[in-house]
RNA sequence: ACCGGAGUAGCUCAGCUGGUUAGAGCGUCGGAAUCAUAAUCCGUAGGUCGGGGGUUCAAGUCCCUCCUCCGGUACCA
């Protein structure tokens, strides 16, 4: 018997410093979930690993700014973030964590290894040291005065003032950011790992991903044209994993260095729970296991190249296969950032929203090719007029019709009824596959919900509701395969919606038993069998007034405001823009200025109501083309629902007048 | 600054190695239908593909340049 293809399949590690956010999701969460999900269908031997990251100066620095232990800052999102993601419905094999012994001690022996055959080099540099603290200090736990701009809060790293970059050495009266104290500069020891030497390694065995995105690819070639830099794997912290060396005990391992290991911890501890501790090198020492890697843009680096070195030093493991980057997923124009919008952690959100709901509006919005955008109405949308509309609608309206004619059990099937469309089916599945064979996610749930869109259309084309009025059976049979194609429906969302696959199940009354992706497009459920109680997979949803709210409680400063040059103007002439219902063209006067703006208020105003006013208009607002017609401002107007007024002033104001 | 990516219909996005009248979903407008969560199905309109040059019989797709946005590079993780 042929062996299986043996996958393993990565989620990046969660930096457990804060609650994860809906951008990791789109990252590297939900992709991977997706495809472990199809694959599983495909009764593939494929194992889903992730966890928290765990150390570094981040954490600590965290950890320092609260008052707590390390520990207690990790510990905390760490249980956080396993919620959030068992929440929706990722389906990791283990979530597991660089805290763990096993992963100290993979982490050790791995770094021993690369010790021990003598890759590693030491070399010197010197460092900002606190006496007081006895400790050596982190770029980001330095702050100084600015060497080119004399800002003095600049950072070790970089100065928020005017941008330069920095090396805390450079920094004039630098001071530790914990104790205030003054750092003397102070030689130290670290070991580096040799890239550069790797680089040819590196270049031909990339040369040869000829299906990696292209995107992963250059940016990996742009790298080997700079020239690949060696880098310190060593770093002079508390917050980390011990050096397993005596002459470097008192460093730790580089987290960058130490966390993608955790890969392998992780796999580790999955089989220990398992009670095959051994069983993880079938896996990561098996030369033809398909390792993937899932993440965002901002980890190509480690993954595709500082890892993959690591490992080819190594030499026991198997490199990664392919690397389905994402971009990033922005919420209202900004990216995705701990620190602001509360409406965007993952553990929010499912406060609100059903967790497949949140699944399907990122999938179907996955930054597969550049950054996409999110917000909240799309959600609502893709509710009411997907889900709810094509695959709710459709699983409902077949269900109810069985149960008020056909006394809620599976009708019998009947020689008319015309089978085209499991085939149909059959198709559309095949198509289905080769787009998650190629990571392309979006497509893959477009055709899927043409699936439902092709089951609601088979139903209308056969009018049942005629059908059972004057040809009894052959209704049935058309009902009959409704329901054989509602059981496809649940394998084939499976995948993206799986919350909502399994109350498919229930409605059918049904078990896993052929719940497989070759089931697709088969007749399973045999005439005769009830069905489960019905359900409503999506009710319709409105868009909470909270994100409004949101929205008109944001303080703006004086200066922003400022920003806006308001002027009175006067209206000279006025026309309805053709092919439009709302707008209109105006000119206007403001001094010795003339503007044409479009404006939509053609429901609410004739022209002639509005020649010769005086309005205020945003005279310093970007040109915009509305209907192809150039617009150089904008007219202000109030607006309550379907009622609307432009503003005037008080009378006796010319036009040109600043407004503020 | 340098390296990579992106700028396509009102909105959100596809467009693989250059090749027939630039696609989808939503939204818009019109029609059919009424079993169904007023949910479905069919059709219509809408784009000088960021600006400007160039190569080619042919460019959204290749080259140059400019503008805007995103990520990376700094022992930040």
């Amino acid at each position: 018997m042929k062996t299986k293809q043996k996958y393993i399949v990565t989620s990046a590690l969660t930096y457990a410093n804060g609650y994860t956010h809906l951008g990791h999701i789109a990252g590297s969460l939900l992709p991977a979930d997706i495809y472990v999900r199809y694959r599983r269908l495909n009764g593939d031997d494929i194992i889903y690993v992730c966890g928290s990251d765990e150390y570094g100066t981040a954490i600590e620095m965290s950890a320092i700014k609260e008052g707590v232990s390390p520990t207690e800052i990790i510990n905390k999102y760490h249980e956080a973030n396993k919620k959030s993601y068992a929440d929706l419905g990722i389906s990791f094999d283990i979530y597991s964590r660089t805290s763990n012994p096993s992963h100290t001690e993979t982490a050790r022996e791995f770094f021993k290894v690369l010790y021990d055959k003598g890759i590693l080099y030491e070399k010197t540099d010197q460092q900002l040291f606190s006496e007081k603290e006895n400790r050596f200090l982190a770029d980001r736990f330095i702050e100084g005065t600015c060497p080119v701009c004399g800002y003095e809060e600049a950072r070790g790293d970089q100065c928020e003032n005017c941008g330069s970059s920095l090396s805390p050495l450079q920094l004039i009266n630098p001071k530790s950011k914990i104790s205030g104290d003054t750092p003397v500069i102070k030689d130290s020891k670290q070991l580096y790992f040799p890239l550069s030497k790797y680089q040819d390694d590196l270049n031909q065995w990339l040369s040869a991903k000829k299906n990696w995105k292209p995107n992963v690819i250059n940016y990996c070639k742009g790298w080997f044209k700079t020239g690949l830099q060696d880098r310190a794997v060593t770093r002079d912290l508390d917050w980390g994993i011990k050096v397993p060396i005596d002459k470097y005990k008192d460093k730790v391992i580089y987290v960058w260095i130490e966390a993608p290991v955790g890969y392998i911890s992780a796999t580790k501890d999955l089989f220990t729970e398992r009670g095959e501790p051994d069983k993880w090198k079938e896996y990561w020492q098996q030369p033809d296991t398909k390792l993937i890697h899932f993440l965002g843009k901002d980890n190509v680096i480690f993954h595709a190249i500082i890892f993959p070195a690591m490992l080819m030093a190594h030499g026991d493991y198997v490199l990664v296969d392919n690397i389905p980057a994402n971009e990033f997923l922005n919420m209202g124009g900004e990216k995705f950032s701990k620190s602001k919008g509360i409406g965007s952690v993952v553990k929010d959100v499912l406060k609100v929203y059903e967790p497949d709901i949140i699944r399907y509006a990122i999938a179907s919005n996955m930054p597969e090719n550049k950054d996409t955008e999110f917000n909240w109405e799309d959600v609502v949308n893709k509710n009411n007029n997907e889900l709810a509309a094509i695959l709710g609608n459709f699983v409902n309206r077949v269900v109810v019709f069985t149960k008020s004619k056909f006394d809620n059990v599976v009708p019998a099937k009947h020689h008319e009824t015309q089978n085209e469309i499991f085939d149909e089916i059959k198709k559309a599945a095949d198509l289905i596959s080769s787009h998650f064979e190629k990571f392309r996610f979006k497509d893959a749930l477009t055709e899927t919900m043409n699936c439902a869109r092709m089951a609601n259309k088979y139903f209308n084309d056969n009018e049942p509701w005629n059908l059972i009025k004057n040809n009894q059976d052959k209704c049935a049979g058309v009902l009959n395969n409704c329901i054989q194609i509602i059981h496809s429906l649940g394998i084939l969302f499976s995948p993206f919606i799986p919350f909502t696959s399994d109350k498919i199940l229930n409605v059918l009354n049904k078990d896993m038993s052929v719940f497989t992706w070759d089931k697709i497009g088969e007749e399973v459920l045999k005439s005769g069998h009830r069905l489960g109680e019905n359900h409503i997979l999506f009710p319709q949803l409105e868009l909470p007034k909270q994100t409004e709210s949101a929205e008109q409680n944001q303080l703006i400063t004086i200066d922003e405001f400022s920003k806006v040059k308001l002027k009175t103007a006067k209206v000279l002439s006025c026309e309805a823009v053709p092919k439009s219902k709302k707008l209109y063209k105006l000119k206007l006067k403001s001094g010795n200025i003339e503007k044409q703006i479009v404006s939509g208020i053609a429901e609410h105003y004739s022209p002639e109501d509005l020649i010769g006013k005086i309005v205020v208009i945003v005279d310093n607002l970007k040109s915009a083309k509305l209907m192809g017609i150039e617009s150089q401002g904008m007219l202000l107007a109030a607006k309550n629902g379907s009622s609307l007024k432009i503003i005037t002033v008080d009378g006796g104001m010319t036009d040109g007048a600043n407004v503020s």
